[in-house]
DNA sequence: ATTTATGCCGGTATCGTTTGCGTAAAATAA
DNA sequence: TTATTTTACGCAAACGATACCGGCATAAAT
């Protein structure tokens, strides 16, 4: 079955007219009689006629459509930001199409390939977290496609980047978790190549030791597939609680990673914050219901997704091959809640 | 900047050759030398040729992409929905194109109405909470658009729907309460006019009867904006809750209305479930970690999105008018936690 | 009366690809 | 040797829309 759709060619048979007279007409040209305007807008109107965006694209060579990568869709985070990416395309004109990676290298390859030949207009895109091998997306931006790289942003500069400032987060909330009395904190970050990662470890270890606390490299965990596996989660939390001097607080670095923390502890009941604090980077709504209500970094999802699709919608559209790429950093707020509480002096 | 990409009629020049030989090279024709064959296919490979779909969906009068149209991208429902349209699209080398209609059913219309002039080979929907005119969808329809409905069905028959057994699912929930002592269960719903709304009120108000229990309709809420709104719930929760027969016991039929009114029952001081009871519709992944730990009718949302997907791609490739319409009707999960715990004998 | 101007419209190429048809050269058959 | 078939390719139209170029009227200017 198919959507047969009226074409200029069947508004032109119709009136006795040709397709150019037709599509100036349509376009209002001053070439046209006011009389025959009339006439072709009317009877446009009133079979419904919408211009085929397909010959459209093929003719000025775009599709007024932008690509849009992320790890998995089903993530809070990710959903915020497509939202505004959405947002953003709608009010311009253009369609969104969705991928996602998974967080697998291959299927984050073969996803950008099949983007790019789709022929979209431009992609945004976040990394997956296995990767720390870019060639596949410099490739891309060396052919010509249009690149904005967001929240796991790529190492190298030429390129519109939208990121949270990950550094601050991370020290902000460690220094929390420091002024409310916690002294050996524990940090369970994404894949360690990310550049997510690397940030936030670097915000941590860097409050630690303003705060003349000693950094122990035992006490930083990677994970590979950031969470999504929840034994990858579980195999660390038991790591760590297992050792002699076991941390009293935890910072989980991902909205995954968070939520298995805290479903570890619940399983092995280990009291939060009584036994060890928890601060997570969440954007998950219900985070202040949770038993306990928990202390999260929030990052301003739907305005991330609105900036990167601001930024390359404006790249597409732009005449000139741009030359300065902008390098934007949001700040993430920090929820203050019960799962991080001060500890009660020993 | 754009893209630019090599074409037939590239490796043509290139190769002395005209465009359909090299065509026909690529697609292997019998027609065509070995060594030509040869030839083209390493110039091919070489150069990174791929076909232009655009001209390609110019030509075949297809697309090759999918709309999807949902209330809310950032909703664990809907989210896990589009993941499991995703993931076959993504096998059946379909585009998914998003929309949101927020609720609106003007961006409903209008959504509708730009996915089918971005020319897509058919839609996935849900109608919006506000939707109780299908003329607009009756109106694609009958123009010859692949359209299946899901979630939010529509009610007319010639059409594939998948949805989950909502009256069945609110039954069990109701009576689990029941089972548990409680005996004034209050429901809030969403838009009176939905089907899912009609449905799971139907299984409600069933239970009641089927154990001899009064239906009260003071008892019965429906929210136009499905909890988008949370004053909407707060006002409804305070009414109910300021009755003198007031309810011992809240069925809430979506997740916004769940989080909504676990969020007032914070607020207030309003225990769960020793002054309230609570069972709520939701796909969120963290309800067994809130405080108190949630009952709550989990929906197969990805099962869904990729039953819907399959149905609505087989549509779109079948050669000829179909005329069994599915209507599929998936199960839910009761998962008994707290919030709807025995109640102590008074 | 002839030229010039202008209003109004049609023909055709173009985007990239496929495909039916035509045909020269080579291979086979008579 | 001549006739016929086969092989291997090119030409051109088509999909829907746009835009350049060109041309025919009628009206105004010389």
């Amino acid at each position: 079955m198919r959507f047969e759709a009226i074409t200029i060619k069947d508004i032109a048979k119709a009136l006795g007219l040709s397709t150019s007279t037709v599509s100036r007409a349509l376009r209002d040209s001053y070439e046209i009689s006011p009389e025959t305007k009339e006439k072709v807008l009317l009877y446009a109107k009133e079979n419904n006629y919408r211009p085929n965006p397909i010959a459209l694209s093929l003719k000025e060579k775009r599709s007024s459509s932008i690509g849009v990568l992320v790890c998995e869709i089903a993530n809070s985070f990710f959903s915020q930001a497509i939202n505004g990416i959405e947002s953003v395309a709608q009010e311009k004109g253009y369609n969104v199409i969705i991928a996602q990676s998974k967080d697998d290298f291959e299927k984050e390859i073969s996803s950008l390939q099949y983007l790019a030949s789709r022929s979209v207009d431009g992609i945004l895109f976040s990394v997956s977290s296995e990767t720390s091998d870019f060639s596949h997306v410099q490739h891309l931006h060396q052919r010509g496609m249009n690149l904005v790289s967001f929240d796991r942003v790529v190492d190298f500069a030429d390129i519109h980047k939208v990121s949270v400032d990950n550094y601050k987060a991370a020290y902000e909330a460690t220094t929390h978790f420091i002024k409310n009395g916690y002294t050996k904190i524990a940090c369970i970050a994404n894949a360690s190549y990310l550049s997510i990662t690397k940030e936030r470890v670097g915000g941590y270890t860097a409050a630690l030791k303003d705060h003349n606390i000693a950094v122990n490299p035992d006490n930083i965990f990677f994970c590979l597939h950031g969470g999504l596996v929840y034994e990858e989660i579980a195999d660390i939390m038991f790591q760590a609680m297992n050792t002699k001097n076991k941390p009293d607080a935890i910072l989980a670095t991902s909205d995954k990673i968070t939520t298995s923390v805290l479903r570890y502890c619940q399983q092995q009941n280990i009291a939060i914050p009584k036994q060890v604090g928890l601060v997570g980077f969440s954007n998950v709504e219900l985070t202040d219901l949770l038993a306990p209500s928990l202390t999260v970094v929030k990052q301003p999802a739907y305005e991330m997704g609105r900036i990167a699709a601001e930024l390359l919608i404006k790249q597409i559209e732009s005449k000139r091959q741009i030359k300065d790429f902008e390098d934007v950093v949001l700040a993430t707020e920090l929820h203050q809640r019960a799962s991080s509480e001060k500890k009660a002096k020993p």
